[in-house]
RNA sequence: GGCCUGUUCGUCUAGGGGUUAGGACGCAUCCCUUUCACGGAUGAAACACGGGUUCGAUUCCCGUACAGGCUACCA
């Protein structure tokens, strides 16, 4: 059992897109088997019929692939020997196993409506009690097998009388179990209530199905997030009486991501309110066709984005903040997991993305950029576009801005930094600028340092100081006052169109 | 309300009975670049509070406060 095989699982819902929150569970899960050399798996969780939506399982699939945390067993990510993995393929699955816990004395049907339940509630409440609950006092006064006599049960039973399977919690036990991240957990069951396992709608509830197939899929560990912390000694519970204790995963409850502002869990809300994407790839509303928007759409590096994502609840001990998915997964552990929420930073999201820019080769940049060019009817050369994006790169966050950065590289600028013309465009300009553009067109290499040799020669003839014309020369052939070392850019966009930048300048400010 | 979990710079975090409490993002100043960015340097900035335990607690224990999660025939 020690020994035993690492394979966990991550288990969404498709009630609609994958929150960040939810891609950082699946990376922790993936980061973990690959840690291990086990497996990952995808179960998708769709026993609510009710919350069902159209899309969502594809939107996870898609998400997960875009962000290179692919699951080795599961739907959408080719079947393993534990097949199907949706949870609604699995229904005929569950119901023997609810009824193997009443067999067992652990669980009993539960006839009760509504409005019989409403009812309860309402009763406890006007009799002052704290958390009304069917409970193994409660369940007393319901109706239940527990209370009816025998053959009332079966009856019922045999007309089709709707009803519910629930877990018989016990008195005063407590339950215990070790957290990898928290230690131990200790509940009392009287805190407890008696939980619906098997739904009358013929479906299991999360708790039964959740456990039933991670024992069947023969789950070590798992990983999951915070919120399922307190229904953790019901699954222990259940694990018990099913007698699998000694198989029971072992159990990592994930901090919570925090909204960057304020209190609280962070939500879709947040990202639209501040101005950040909260979930991994653009999703559309089926129903109210409203879109959210997604980190790949807005430009970020998938590498960029996960490493963000491990961030956040997770170090590596050192202190090394730009990690390949290779070196995370060496130096992924568990136990160096927080045990506090982490409220998100949308800038230093945009700092990883940065890093990763600087990081990427000119020619990988080019191949991104390339469509947003050829849609603007572009046609350059790829050394061409290769070059301004060497040029590009160290002064953009995003290949978005790569256009507003540096659209001078493609076309002659139509406007000009009125603020560097108005300081230091005088008389002495225009036969400077007529000078040096003659002396351009002398030279026979276009060079970068020959450029600039030239343009310190002109400056000495002219008897004017470099620091006076540098600028305006930058601003005379891009429009814009900064930018990628002058010299290099006029050397990449050559010669011919550099002089008649200057001239169409001179003849605008004269 | 009840139960569970948590609390180190504004944020992500390292650390851990004796430290100048470290790093990163952001911010500020300077250097580099006659630009912008990058890079470099420097700076402001934190152990929630109160009791214990101890020679000594930010670190261990207990309370309090605050925060979050859960409290469905949702997951």
């Amino acid at each position: 059992m020690e020994n035993r095989r690492v394979r966990v699982r991550f288990a969404p819902s498709p009630t609609g897109p994958l929150h960040m929150g939810g891609v950082r569970t699946a990376l922790y899960n993936y980061l973990f088997a690959q840690k291990h050399g086990g497996d990952f798996i995808l179960r998708i969780e769709d026993t609510d019929q009710t919350r069902f939506v159209p899309g969502a399982e594809q939107y996870i699939i898609e998400s997960l692939k875009w962000c290179g945390i692919e699951p080795n067993e599961g739907v959408g990510f080719g079947d393993g020997p534990h097949a199907p993995y949706r949870q609604s393929e699995r229904k005929h699955m569950y119901r023997q196993y609810a009824e193997q816990l009443i067999d067992s004395g652990n669980a009993y049907y539960a006839f009760d409506t509504a409005e019989e339940l409403e009812e309860m509630r309402k009763r406890l409440e006007a009799a002052g009690s704290k958390s009304p609950s069917y409970n193994a006092i409660t369940r007393q006064n319901m109706k239940n097998s527990l209370t009816l006599p025998e053959d009332e049960v079966k009856k019922r039973l045999a007309a089709g009388d709707p009803y519910v399977i629930r877990m018989k919690i016990p008195r005063n036990e407590e339950i215990r179990f070790e957290d990898i991240i928290r230690g131990w957990v200790v509940v009392n069951t009287s805190e407890m209530d008696d939980k619906v396992l098997f739904k009358s709608d013929g479906m299991p509830t999360y708790h039964l199905a959740n456990v039933v197939d991670d024992y069947l899929m023969q789950i070590s560990h798992v990983i999951r997030g915070e919120e399922w912390l307190p229904s953790a000694p019901l699954h222990v519970l259940l694990y018990r009486s099913f007698g699998w204790e000694n198989v029971m995963p072992k159990f990592a409850h994930l901090p919570l991501l925090l909204k960057p502002d304020g209190n609280g869990k962070l939500s879709k809300r947040d990202g639209d309110r501040l101005g950040f994407p909260v979930f991994p790839i653009e999703w559309q509303d089926p129903n109210s066709k409203e879109i959210s928007s997604g980190y790949r759409e807005k430009g970020y590096f998938p590498d960029a984005f996960i490493n963000m994502l491990a961030l956040l609840g997770w170090n590596p001990g050192n202190n090394q903040e730009i990690m390949s998915l290779e070196e995370m997964i060496s130096l992924f552990s568990l136990e160096r997991v927080s045990k506090s929420g982490a409220k998100f930073d949308p800038e230093k999201t945009k700092w990883f993305n940065q890093q990763y820019l600087r990081k990427r080769s000119p020619e990988e940049l080019a191949e991104i950029w390339l469509p947003e060019l050829e849609a603007k009817g572009i046609k350059k050369e790829r050394t061409y576009i290769n070059e301004v994006c060497r040029l590009l790169q160290e002064k953009a966050h995003f290949i978005h801005e790569f256009w507003s950065l540096g659209k001078y590289f493609f076309e002659a600028p139509t406007s000009y930094d009125e603020d560097v013309i108005k300081k230091r465009w005088n008389e002495k300009s225009a036969p400077f600028f007529v000078s040096l553009a003659q002396a351009f067109s002398a030279l026979k290499d276009f060079t970068a340092t020959e450029i600039e040799n030239c343009f310190k020669a002109t400056c000495d003839k002219q008897g004017i100081k470099t620091g006076e014309v540098m600028q305006l020369l930058r601003v005379c052939v891009t429009g814009v006052g900064g930018g990628p070392a002058i010299f290099e850019l006029i050397a990449l966009i050559g010669k011919e169109e550099i002089i008649s930048r200057i001239y169409t300048a001179i003849s605008k400010f004269s």
